[in-house]
DNA sequence: TATGAATGAGCGTTCATTCAT
DNA sequence: TATGAATGAACGCTCATTCAT
């Protein structure tokens, strides 16, 4: 993750550096949006000189997408462990979904809005959501199609679907978050639950 | 909506003269985001001196601030023509949902998304959103409630419950809009419409 | 020469403005260098804010090389005027040169250094110095060819020889002038005068 | 050679690093021009780090004048070698003239060319300069009115006026190699070298 | 009412220089 | 002697805002 441009002597300096400015920048971009947060307050927060940042970062850049890579790599690291999980791949997801969405602090929330803002005008910040969002794809993809899923014999069309909802109803729950602040995780849960079943079950003719 | 602070003459110029600022803004936001649009380029937009923009609102800020308004607004004028039609709510609200947040040229949509992620540092505009959420929830609450829906008899929370889904789901459009843009309503609505028909139906107690 | 880039309803003011900057920039340049002057300093000096200099030119770049056009043009001025003068092409001649490089003021050689050093890393502005070299090399070529000349019987090469002979001298002047700056015209003359002569003579074959 | 300022105990070392440090920036200064190379890579190119080069210069502007005077004393030793050559003073001094403004790699003449414009500036610089250009004069004038030359009867002021229009003509090819990149050795001597025959020869009378 | 000339604080970035080790 | 981490002032430039007209 280190800048490769630059020759560090001393690594561990480096990347201890390195993570106080990502720190610094993060919590600066939390407050102020990646654009209202000026390099002069980032290196204020990280307690170094701005002319130093750039012996670990070449541009405000390279520090905007080096923390929005971190943040996917967090991100994946709730899949990764999905499953290891036991057999009820409704409350795994409901769980990994409710919890990075809902029951984040709101900076982590008020970042990753802020990210897909900046996607919305800098294309190689959108390039690397697209890319984290479609391994998250894949990953999922992975689970329901796996030996113990009742969605194995779906059609493409129809698994992409489900998957694409269930994306939409997490992330769905970053806005909700943000505009109603007091809602509580339990009363998303009455309806969520369901939703969920509906979503990792076959779909009932009858209806 | 005309700022208090000025004196004008001629309230029916003053008026139409903010209305050609809040278009021209609204139009150069849309193509540039909040802060990659200049007054410059606003003013020129509108047929306008930069300068006399500043007769009809005090700063940037404000036009910001008065657009996200007129935005709120219109989006409400969507829900004020949803109880004309006719009784099949489970389609109204899909259309009504995926049209505004999937189909969507996908300059509205990042629109949508620096609004939100302005909410998260100025509260005057966090305020305006929320006010324009609850709105919209006290809305879908009526429909939900009366004569003709099968939910008139749930409990507050439940009902919140199914409604933060609902919104949670058609907001995370957006999102889903922006991360994977090939995505098409199609494939979307296979498991988008068991899903609201889940969420607009009593829960089964089998499940 | 006024940046075509930017809308200047009052063109007298503009042309104005513009002076006053060019004006201000060359000072600065004289005496510090194109480098070596900052953007503030030549604000400062110009009576006028470093930012409404970029509402007449784009760039500090763009100031230098008007700097130098301008100059270019100066410097031709002098090649325009001497078709006019009587027939002893010597005396206008060393008129011509040892005007515009000896007896200038120390400052307009400094300029005349500091774009020779500049177009050695700037190709624009090499660029720009060849092209006026050339047109004027190629006005004295039509002087050198013309009826009343003794050389317009010369080989092509043979006049590119004196040519550029001739403007090695004169312009070799400018250092000397900054090397010698006691150095006085009558003496210099001395010596350049038989030079001169013997360039614009066919050379005698005896020698 | 060495700076004053600074104890060296061990001052074989010290003059080994200091030669270290002038011959990279000698080499740094000729690609990029004094303003264009910075600290930075001169360290790395004397394979040394940037804080150790200030325990033997003061400062980058030291260094500057420290290889201009270097310079200085290597074109002298052109002038050195120049009385041990055969009697022919024209082919002499056209030879030296030609090698080392016209013939020189074209990062020397963008050296001399930024030490000229320096010297406009810095008047250290400049003094350096002017002393060994009085230098280099005073030694042409000992060549000039040596046993076989034949103007060993010119009056003072006359003799003045050759050395300057033979150091003229001589440094004004380095303009022209800036200007007329094409300009070949053999197309200048068709001219040079009558001019520089009527340099050192007696005027005569006739013309 | 309307203009646009003018400001000035702030931006991201560079780089000669210092100093603890 | 030697390092390179760290500084901070200055750079060129942008832009929301003001104000004389």
């Amino acid at each position: 993750m280190i800048t490769k441009t630059k020759k560090h002597p001393d690594p561990t300096l480096a990347q201890a550096r390195c993570k106080q400015v990502l720190t610094a920048a993060a919590d600066c971009f939390r407050r102020k949006g990646f654009h209202g947060a000026g390099m002069a307050e980032i290196s204020r927060t990280a307690g170094m000189s701005a002319g130093h940042i750039y012996n670990y970062f070449d541009s405000k850049e390279a520090i905007i997408e080096c923390i929005i890579e971190k943040d996917m790599e967090e991100m994946f690291s709730i899949f990764e462990n999905l499953e290891d999980k036991p057999n009820d791949i409704v409350t795994v997801l409901l769980d990994a979904g409710v919890q990075r969405h809902l029951e984040s602090v709101p900076e982590v929330s008020m970042l990753d809005l802020e990210m897909m803002a900046e996607a919305g005008r800098n294309p190689k910040v959108a390039a690397l959501l697209c890319q984290a969002d479609l391994k998250a794809r894949q990953r999922i993809r992975q689970l329901l199609t796996s030996e113990r899923s009742l969605l194995k014999a779906l059609s493409e069309q129809e698994l992409d679907s489900r998957i694409n909802v269930i994306f939409s109803v997490m992330s769905g729950l970053l806005l909700r978050k943000l505009l109603q602040p007091e809602l509580s995780k339990e009363t998303v849960l009455i309806a969520l639950t369901p939703v969920m079943k509906t979503l990792l079950m076959p779909f009932e003719q009858s209806r």
